[in-house]
DNA sequence: ATACATACC
DNA sequence: TACTGGTATGTAT
């Protein structure tokens, strides 16, 4: 029987990014025969079905969004566009650069935590934590054959096995890993008591008071981070972004994944062109949905791109929606305070701190 | 008020 | 063979 070759063209827009996306690790992978391979495995199931009847919802979606985007008159958009300027203007007039903020991300968490404790696994092993249902992460070995978060087991054994290599497979721990991001944020009090943990492997640090006192720079700061998390967990490297807000220290820990660490200079130009070049994707808040909306209505990729489509935007989407993105593509988000409650805190509510909420509902 | 969709790890 | 599970948040009904 002959094998029936899908091109990549036949496969529904969903599957060309699926699995496939930028991600640290990944810049050598073969795309094109991952998609490939995951999308032979996965065409017949359930799971596809569904997955294709969301896709389905989301084009209808993105086509009345079209015929919206039509029939916005020259009049209509000019408004529009003086509307957004306006917005630009006061958010941008508003932009706190005061506090220095890091973005703490460990490095393959779980995979790292099974290499440190069984030796087995150390150096250039082609493991995922997870089975073959699916994986929670994968080595930065595995990740060179496509392997990633969240994709079935199963499909990630066949990308290994194309290309010659068998993928271990280590059950989940997670007390293992609470364990080790509680070693992790012992060096995270360090720098700063009310730290935010925003998951059991990333985390927000005000470095502020703690660049004041030491007098020392942000990148400095994320050095000597990096050296206490290895040292406080034994083995463990985590990759740090420094920034004025925590969406774009969010953003710059990516940029030097793993074991590396990203300073985005609190200054208005050094912002605006770090974030330009940005992908939407990038953005906090702008998933697989609402990246082929902006793209396929307003044929925006970037963050400058969508800014040039200001009026558009604010017209297709609704205020509150508008203004959050406007903001982001400005570079600002998560400047103040969390309006959650931060580590080290009593658990009651009401108490104030001497800090203030943020002054409009750009939370990040 | 409730259900549904989206996003994040 | 096999496609997470839990939380948060926002929007539509």
């Amino acid at each position: 029987m002959a094998t029936v070759r899908i091109s990549a063209a036949a496969a529904p827009s969903s599957f060309s990014t699926l699995f496939t996306h930028e991600k640290a690790g990944m810049s050598n992978v073969d795309k094109e025969k991952i998609k490939r391979i995951v999308y032979e495995m996965s065409k017949d199931s359930a799971h596809f079905k569904e997955q294709e009847r969301r896709d389905q919802r989301v084009t209808e979606h993105i086509n009345a969004c079209r015929e919206r985007h039509q029939r916005i008159g020259a009049d209509e958009l000019k408004s529009h566009e003086q509307r957004a300027d306006r917005l630009l203007v006061e958010l941008d007039g508003h932009r706190n650069l005061e506090r220095t903020w890091a973005c703490v991300d460990m490095d393959a968490f779980f995979a790292a935590c099974e290499a440190l404790e069984d030796p087995s696994l150390r150096g250039d092993v082609v493991f995922a934590v997870g089975g073959t249902s699916m994986i929670s992460t994968a080595s930065y070995a595995a990740r060179r054959y496509g392997v990633r978060s969240a994709m079935p087991g199963f499909i990630a054994q066949r990308l290994c096995r194309e290309a010659g290599v068998s993928l271990r497979f280590v059950p989940v721990d997670f007390p293992k890993y609470l364990k080790f991001a509680e070693l992790a944020r012992t060096a995270f009090r360090l720098f700063d008591p009310h730290f935010i943990a925003a998951s059991c492997d990333e985390a927000f640090l005000d470095l502020t008071d703690y660049c004041a006192h030491h007098a020392i720079s942000g990148a400095e700061a994320a050095t000597r981070l990096r050296h206490q998390v290895l040292e406080a967990t034994r083995g463990l490297t985590c990759s740090v972004g420094i920034a004025s807000s925590r969406m774009l220290a969010k953003i710059a820990s990516d940029v030097n994944k793993p074991n590396g660490q990203y300073v985005v200079p609190a200054e208005r130009e050094a912002i605006v062109s770090f974030i330009g070049p940005m992908p939407l994707r990038k953005i906090p808040g702008i998933g697989r949905v609402t990246e082929r909306v902006l793209r396929e209505v307003l044929g925006a990729e970037t963050c400058a791109e969508l800014l040039a489509k200001r009026a558009a935007l604010c017209a297709l989407f609704t205020a509150r929606v508008a203004r959050e993105h406007l903001s982001a593509l400005l570079g600002i988000g998560g400047e103040g305070p969390p309006p959650l409650q931060r580590e080290g805190e009593p658990s009651q509510k009401g108490v104030s701190q001497e800090r203030t909420f943020e002054p409009t509902g750009a939370p990040l």
